[in-house]
DNA sequence: CTGTGGTCCTGTATGC
DNA sequence: TGCATACAGGACCACA
């Protein structure tokens, strides 16, 4: 479930190795993961044939690679999709959907089983697609104005996990880090986010830039093969996750067990002692 | 505008 | 053994 710390663990795999480097031929295995390209895959290809790669970027879970021509492949890799650098000659995974030859003699592969994600061509999209337009600064943007988050997240009536879910707020935080954070600040899934104090809003946004700090640094979070870096290599931070996951296990902090809740159609982990519901 | 729930996808795990 | 069902969930969209 690649969300921000993957997702730039991804980025950063990918700026070593296309930086620089001219798409020659293109191949689309799978229509779907190209479906925001309306003219279709052909064209899809075609399109990127003869360009060249500047350096990666991201914002949120959102990653796109401009050319030098102003235009930029963007990317989301959604529930499974992965990004891979391999010679051209080495066998492909089933999963592969679309093929980017290099002119370095390697190949870039979009893989994705569950095909969520996708790839599109965003026109003159290499300093912040329009796609991308709508996606709020992410906690680790050095432009993020982190007081009007903390205004906007408290005009809404909303439970405090959804809000943190909501990609056009903040963006970057998907199910997992949003437990973690939850659990790390103290504070319920389902608070209504108008009842939180600014202090306690602060801290929620400091746990999760936190949690996601250290997660980068450990390469990111994986439970399986699902999310891997560009040299399919899976991260190891699940190792150190205090919630998410942990569903009858002590907490860290207090030592009641983990509950597992449902709450907008997935799970939520939580320490039931030191995460209180609000009153009322 | 805000809030909510359905939908897309496939592989793995579990139940009968 | 085999079939059916649940589950994983990010983004988007329809609708109240």
């Amino acid at each position: 479930m690649p969300e921000l710390p993957e997702v730039e663990t991804v980025r950063r795999g990918l700026a070593s190795v296309v930086t620089g480097r001219r798409v020659d031929a293109v191949r689309v295995l799978h229509p779907r993961p190209v479906r925001r390209h309306l003219a279709g895959p052909d064209d899809f290809a075609a399109t990127l044939a003869g360009r060249r790669f500047a350096e990666p970027r991201r914002r949120g879970k959102y990653l796109w690679l401009p050319f030098d021509d102003g235009d930029a492949l963007l990317a989301h890799l959604g529930m499974s999709g992965q990004f891979r650098v391999d010679a051209a000659g080495a066998e492909a995974g089933r999963h592969t959907r679309v093929v980017l030859g290099l002119d370095d003699g390697n190949e870039l592969r979009f893989v994705d089983q569950r095909m969520f994600g996708g790839l599109s061509l965003s026109p003159g999209g290499a300093d912040l697609p329009s796609e991308v337009a709508h996606i709020g600064r992410d906690l680790f943007d050095p432009d993020l104005d982190q007081e009007s988050v903390v205004a906007r997240i408290r005009r809404r009536g909303s439970g405090i996990k959804r809000v943190l879910l909501d990609q056009t707020v903040t963006s970057g935080i998907g199910n997992i880090y949003a437990d973690e954070s939850l659990w790390r600040a103290g504070v319920h899934y389902d608070h209504p986010a108008d009842r939180l104090a600014p202090r306690r809003v602060r801290a929620l946004l400091g746990a999760a830039r936190d949690v996601m700090t250290e997660a980068l640094a450990a390469g990111g979070t994986s439970f399986d093969a699902l999310y891997v870096n560009v040299n399919g290599e899976s991260g190891y931070f699940d190792r150190t996750l205090d919630a998410y996951g942990r569903e009858g296990q002590p907490c860290r902090r207090c030592g009641t067990p983990i509950r597992r809740e449902r709450f907008m159609n997935r799970s939520s982990f939580t320490c039931p002692r030191c995460q209180r519901p609000a009153r009322g």
